[in-house]
DNA sequence: TAATAAATCCCCTATTTAAGGGGATTTATT
DNA sequence: AATAAATCCCCTTAAATAGGGGATTTATTA
């Protein structure tokens, strides 16, 4: 189906949950000037669509999808298609994500819990003043830039067998149980959890168990 | 505004999360035969306008959400208001969730990956044989049913001091560090510990942590 | 009101698991 | 041949788990 020529503008909408992705997709459709160009269960989908020649003015991209998240689909796009805007959605809000996202390449930021009318004026914004911060959002974004200089911009690529081991990481099994589990020795499995440790920078089970739960690579 | 005459069966959508349960509203409304009388952003909003008169037909449920989650609402609207069909919606297919949902009072349960054309079918289903049941849900029904006689029914209750510390457990903190943030002595935060061991049927860190997040008493 | 139950708080000890140090060996890679 | 990376083993200390005990407050009810 080609895009109504009387709608000014495309967007693309990008989120796992397909019944969200729907909905949202038709919300944006019932907008004047919008429509929905194509829609996206993770990043991968994003890529290929684009990469076919469907181009999008503007993309809707939540942050939390498997497969190939919204940072390192921001990464890319901003790579190959600088001109697309990217309007993140997600359900979190805390400033190490909206900066991380902002400087990938993002031009802005949206929680999940606003009202269509705001989702109406973040598009607008996107397009005539190409970025959309809210006052809540462009405050966290203030306070955050300070401590976030240090921080590393590229995405945290881990390794699948990292994302096994995290997986076990979320369950009440011991690092002895994880070692049989993955047929390695306890010492080994030591190391996959420092190593884990220097490369999240958290220092307990813990906070590798809240780092593979934010970023999706447990499901619950 | 008062639901079209036109529209025989109406019904209540209930998440937190403002753009889901408005997009999800407007796709409801989309549908023949089915108007919206409210959205509510948790239980507590839906029994309050239950209460004042306001009865759907259907009540589309989200389980995971603040103030009153899906299972005490159901609960309630399945004591007060068995006609009301109840229809639960989750990210979690565990079986104990839907289960526990369905012995509850519950109706149907359907997953938010699921299309619109789906979401259509089971509000239908609803309405012409008062239940609704997927492929995949209902073979975790029967699985489920055998495990789960022993459960209690009640929904496990928690004092607010259990759930700030549930929130304490779901960071780097030591439990002695625990233990000086709740102005108490560490044997205190140890039979806290304890406590919900028992309650919650774990026994590590890990386990109060994983329900913390699956029950939403943490928020990501 | 006194008796009882239930919840909350605190102390002690022991075992298991987690965390973090050093270092050796194998396996690829360059 | 040199380097890096992954795997494995030894060690120590700290934290978490699992018992035992008892004292105090709060609510219930006989």
């Amino acid at each position: 189906m080609p895009p109504s020529p009387q709608k000014l503008y495309q967007v693309a909408v990008a989120d796992d949950h397909t019944l969200m992705r729907s909905a949202l997709a038709r919300l944006v459709a019932s907008f004047d000037d919008y429509s929905v160009l194509f829609e996206a269960g993770n990043g991968k989908e994003v890529i290929e669509k684009i990469s076919n020649h469907l181009i999008p003015d503007i993309v809707l991209l939540d942050i939390n999808m498997p497969e190939l998240d919204g940072f390192e689909t921001t990464k890319w796009l901003f790579e190959n298609y600088p001109q697309i805007k990217i309007l993140a959605l997600s359900m979190q809000s805390d400033e190490t994500t909206i900066i991380r996202m902002m400087r990938l390449g993002a031009k802005g930021y949206i929680m999940k819990n606003i009202t269509p009318e705001e989702l109406k004026a973040a598009l607008d914004s996107m397009i005539k003043k190409d970025f959309y911060l809210s006052d809540t959002i462009a405050g966290k974004v203030i306070r955050g830039l300070h401590e976030d200089l240090d921080q590393p911009l590229e995405p945290i690529l881990l390794q699948e067998k990292e994302r096994e081991f995290l997986r076990y990481i979320c369950t009440e099994l011991t690092y002895k149980d994880i070692a049989e589990k993955m047929f390695v020795s306890p010492r080994t499995v030591d190391d996959y959890r420092n190593a884990l440790f220097e490369k999240l920078k958290v220092h307990t089970r813990m906070g590798l168990a809240m780092y593979s739960i934010k970023n999706r690579i447990v499901e619950l």
